[in-house]
Parts: C-alpha cells; structure tokens; sequence
DNA sequence: TTATTTCGGTTGTATAATACATATATTATC
DNA sequence: GATAATATATGTATTATACAACCGAAATAA
C-alpha cells in the first residue's frame, strides 16, 4: 500500500478505543431501561423526523443504511407505540409518507434529554474547547464514513456533499 | 443541578454523533463481510487475550461488560472457530482459563490490520496531531464510562455487586 | 466431619435487531 | 393492456444479548 498514510498508532488507537465505546454504549443500551430511552435506532430515526419532518420509508433506511425491510419494521414499531404515523403519499400509492406525532416528540425529546444528561455526566470535567473539538472530531469522521458509504450512489434531497479538498 | 456542567450544544453533538457513529459502524459490520473481519465482540475478546494472555470466563464478561452467559457462548463459539483454547485451572474446578491459540492470534491480526486500513482509509487527510487528539478524548470518554460504571452501583433485583477489595 | 452457601460457568429460553429472499401493490413504460 | 420497475411489507433465518435456572466445585458453618 501507499505510505502517505497516518501514523499507525494513532489510528490504532482510535480504532480499539471506537470499538470498546460501542461496547460501553452497546450495554448501556441493553441494561439500563430508563423509561424514556429509546433504543438508538428508533432513536436515530425519530431525530432525522424532528429534523427533516416528513421522510419515506426508503429514505430512513438510506439514512439509517438500513435494510429497508428492517427500516419498515422499525417504522410499523414506531406507529404501534404512537410515535410515528404513516399517511400514503396522494400522487403515489406506493409510498408511505412518515411523520412525528404529538407522542412522538415528545418521546424523542424524553429521550434526548435522558441521554444529554448521561453524557452530561459523563463529560462533566471536560472543558468547553475539547468538548467542541471532539464534537467536531466525531462529527468529521462520521462524514468520512458517510462520504466513503456514498461514493457514487444517487443523492436524496436536503443531501449535502462536501467533497473535502 | 445546571450550573457546573458544559454547555449543552456541544454535549448534544457528542452525543448525537456518537449514536450515528455507532449505526455507521454497525452497518459495516452487517455488510462488508472481509473473510478476516472478526465481530467486535470477538475482536474485542481476542484483543484482551492478547494483551493479558489468559483470562477466565468471568473476567472477559466483566472487561466486555457483557453478561456470563454471553461472554461463555462467545467462548465456546471462539473455541469452535480454534481461536481460543479453554484449559481447566488446576487450583480451582470451576475456573475455565481461556488463552489465545496460534490460529487466534493469526487471525485477531488479520482483523485488525483490515480494521487499521480501513481506519486510514476514512483518516487519511486528518493530520497527526488532530489523530492523537481524537484518540485521547475517545480514550478519557471510555475511561469516564468504566468509572461510571464501576463508581455507581446500580442497583440490581437480586443481586448486588459487592465491591469488596 | 457433614451440611449449606457461595462461586464460576453452562444451558434453557426469550427478545431484539438485523438481512436476505420473496410477495404485493402501485406506477411507469412499451 | 402487458410488462417492468418501484416502494414497501412479510416470511424466515441469524446473531447478540440478557435473565433465570441449573451444576459442579470450593469455601464456610455446624
């Protein structure tokens, strides 16, 4: 391979520590129930709701890479609680046009809060400027993984592309 | 409880970034099967043997936080695959020491070399301070987890964790 | 000593999240 | 109108997990 790569220890680093936090979130995830948590990919999926209003089916499993079989089942769990309702798109009977209720913002915001406060928590002795940069850091490399996911593959609106330099 | 605590915008971008990082990497995981690709629980199993050279069932549940049974299934399913080789502790019956054979070594390599080059992959055109940095905070976030999750018991029914050393 | 409790681990069972293959219904195209 | 493509849903299987019940070994109590 080529050399002008990134030092490996670095990199190695932040490999084995991104698979032992997803572990930590992993058992998070299942022990602790706090009523209001939500398991993440319902809550990935009612977040990219509160921000976009109104996606498809198709379109959350884009987002979400999920299968879209695994989205539907995601969104009819979703509308069994109440958090979502599905309302067929008018000039095509196909789609399902899905959107918040009431409930469901309500939840998501329940949801969100209980996590801020956990991570509040967690990064209560952080200082302002490494929060940020990490945020930012996180933020960088997510958009790196997307942008490798989405090398050549059809855009959806409200889609941004930065191709970096 | 609001006044010593970091600002919340930065805190929600941790932790939203992190959710979607975590559903980034899930979704690798499920898709891109590279035959020397290992599960991350196992890569994790494998990598702790790698450092401690032999551990007991219990400890690897408790470093992975997940539960014994799991932890012995994932054993047992490593030891199937010959990655690890389970030998009887001579002072204690019960015990099971689990340690990491030729095969598993080979193999926990091969997979965290496809991970390292993947990882430079989407980290390429970060440079080297920005790479040290980032792993130094995912390196505190997880410490901030381990304490808070060996500080505070949580209590539960039945059992309690006594912490008697 | 024997009886009981604790401990480490395994096995039974249940659940959740997922993907893949297939089915269905709707729209588009020929 | 027949066929193909599309959007979603359903059938089925797999995987990772936890909890509960259990088992055998060790430690402790009687």
């Amino acid at each position: 391979m080529e050399e002008p790569f990134p030092p490996m220890d670095a990199i190695d680093l932040i490999q084995q520590q991104i698979s032992i936090l997803i572990r930590r979130s992993e058992s998070e995830r299942t022990a602790k129930q706090n009523t209001d948590r939500l398991d993440r990919s319902a809550y990935l999926m009612l977040g990219f709701l509160v921000n976009e209003g109104t996606l498809t089916v198709g379109q959350l499993a884009e987002f979400l890479q999920l299968d879209i079989s695994t989205a539907s089942r995601q969104v009819r769990a979703l509308e069994d609680k109440g958090l979502v309702a599905r309302t067929p798109d008018p000039r095509d009977g196909r789609i399902s046009r899905v959107s918040l209720t009431e409930e469901g913002q309500q939840r998501f915001l329940a949801a969100k809060s209980s996590r801020l406060r956990r991570y509040r928590q967690l990064l209560s002795d952080w200082s302002e400027p490494d929060l940020a940069q990490f945020g930012a850091y996180l933020v960088r490399l997510n958009q790196a993984y997307y942008e490798a996911i989405h090398n050549s593959s059809p855009e959806q609106p409200g889609e941004r592309k930065e191709a970096g330099r």
